[in-house]
DNA sequence: GCGGCCTGCAACTCGGGGGTTGCACAACCC
DNA sequence: GGGTTGTGCAACCCCCGAGTTGCAGGCCGC
C-alpha cells in the first residue's frame, strides 16, 4: 500500500506547497487561515491541500463548518526512509563494479 | 552549502528522471546508451542529466569523446536525512501542542 | 430566520517544462 | 582522409499545472 515515490515528490517540488507544510508544522489551520498568511488565493491552497492529501502528506480534520489540515510527519519519513535506501543501495553496487573492475 | 530542498524534489517528481536515475543505479552510461533503453530522444535524456547535475544528484565523467554520467547515491541518502529530521520536527512540535492542549 | 464566514466546484489565462526535429561540430576507426 | 558515432545548441510544439475570478452551497451566531 505504499505509495509510488514519484507523486510525493512531484508534490514537494513547489515552493508554495513546502511554504503551506511548514505552516502546517507548527499547528493545523484551514485553507482560509493558511490563505491569510501566503501570498496566494485560498482556493489555490484548497487545490494544494488536495495534492498533498492525495500523496498522504496531509490530513483533512472537520471542525464544525471548517476543515482544519494536519501535516503527517510520519509519512515524510517513511519517505525519507526510503530513498535513503536506494542511495545507498546505489552507492553498494556501483562500488560493487568497481570492485570487479579491479579485480583484472 | 546545501542546496535548497525544493529543486531536488522538483527534479525528482519526473517518471523519465527516475528511470534515468534507475538505469544509472545499475552501471555508468551516457546519454546515447540511455536513449537506447528508454523510449525518449537521446536530447531528451540530455536535458534530464543537466537537471540532475544541476541538484547534484549525478555527475559527468569524460571518456574519450563521450560523457559517462555517475549516479551519487550519497547525495541521495543526504537529501533524505533532511527530510527524514523534517518529519520528525514536526511530529514533535504538534504532539507537544496537542499535549499543551490537553492540560486544560 | 437571516446575514456572514468558510468551503466546494467550474471556467479561464498563461507560463514553464518535457519532448521532438534539425543541424553543426568533435572524436574515434579503418 | 573519409565515414561513423557521440555530443551540443537552437528552435519549435504542446500539454499540464499553478493561479485567478466568479458563483453556489453549508454552517454558524445573533
Amino acid at each position: 500500500m505504499t505509495v509510488t515515490l514519484v507523486p510525493v515528490f512531484a508534490a514537494l517540488g513547489d515552493e508554495t506547497r513546502w511554504s503551506i507544510l511548514q505552516a502546517l508544522g507548527e499547528g493545523e489551520a484551514s485553507a482560509s487561515a493558511l490563505a491569510a498568511r501566503l501570498p496566494v488565493t485560498r482556493q489555490a491552497i484548497a487545490r494544494h491541500l488536495a495534492v498533498l492529501h492525495e500523496v498522504g502528506l496531509v490530513e483533512p480534520v472537520r471542525a464544525g463548518r471548517e476543515v482544519k489540515y494536519r501535516v503527517l510527519g510520519s509519512q515524510l519519513s517513511a519517505t525519507a526512509r526510503r530513498l535513503d535506501a536506494l542511495g545507498a543501495e546505489w552507492d553498494r553496487r556501483l562500488a560493487a563494479i568497481k570492485d570487479i573492475a579491479e579485480q583484472l
